[in-house]
DNA sequence: CGCCGGATTTAA
DNA sequence: TAAATCCGGCGA
């Protein structure tokens, strides 16, 4: 892992890594690169606020945020502390506590895209804002440990973003694992 | 202080 | 295709 990074060059590294809390363990498969001020599509753009304070925060940290007055989204801090950037964990695979995972996703049965989805890796690990500014290398609570690269990466433009700029479409900050079904719109994104 | 809209998910 | 359902950030 190359937290300490610009995002993009952080996010593809975070595929394969595996999110541990508990009993329940996940292998990453699809993330999204975020930046600071300049990036006009990140929770930065305004600048230092409380709610994205975590973004310029030391890398390794957990940044929780509410979306839609409905789900959770974990993002993890990367680049030097005092610049803001950070990885949106938008896929997973289930790797040990499938029960837990089902009950917290309240889904019957184990299917590719069971936490295919930030909001869904979220409610998998049953996390909420009691984990935002989390230290993910420490031990205890959630955990970020390294995992399986994928042998071939994936890559393409954001998802869920109303608006297409130039910068937007200069370079990749979506990455996703080739060898994982647990992506989303996996037809929108090409080899690296 | 009130309004707008969003890094989404799910069900109809 | 729309509803669920909050709150951060901006304009007044």
């Amino acid at each position: 892992m190359h937290l300490n990074a610009p995002p993009q060059f952080a996010a593809p590294a975070l595929l394969g890594c595996l999110l541990v809390r508990d009993e329940v363990t996940l292998r990453i498969t699809e993330v999204e690169a975020y930046g600071g001020p300049e990036d006009s599509a990140s929770h930065a753009r305004h600048g230092r606020t409380a709610r994205n304070a975590p973004m310029w925060g030391p890398p390794g940290r957990a940044y929780l945020y509410f979306c839609y007055g409905v789900h959770w989204m974990l993002n993890v801090v990367t680049g030097p502390e005092g610049e803001a950037s950070a990885v949106l964990i938008r896929g997973a695979e289930v790797m040990a506590g499938l029960g837990c995972v089902l009950a917290q996703r309240k889904a019957a049965k184990e299917t590719p895209q069971l936490c295919a989805g930030p909001g869904k890796v979220a409610q998998a690990l049953g996390l909420d804002g009691a984990f935002d500014g989390h230290d993910l290398l420490a031990p205890g609570g959630l955990e970020l440990r390294a995992g399986l690269p994928p042998r071939t990466i994936l890559t393409g433009h954001r998802l869920g973003i109303g608006f297409a700029t130039a910068e937007h479409r200069a370079r990749p900050w979506r990455f996703a694992a080739g060898d994982s079904l647990a992506v989303l719109q996996r037809k929108a994104l090409h080899p690296l």
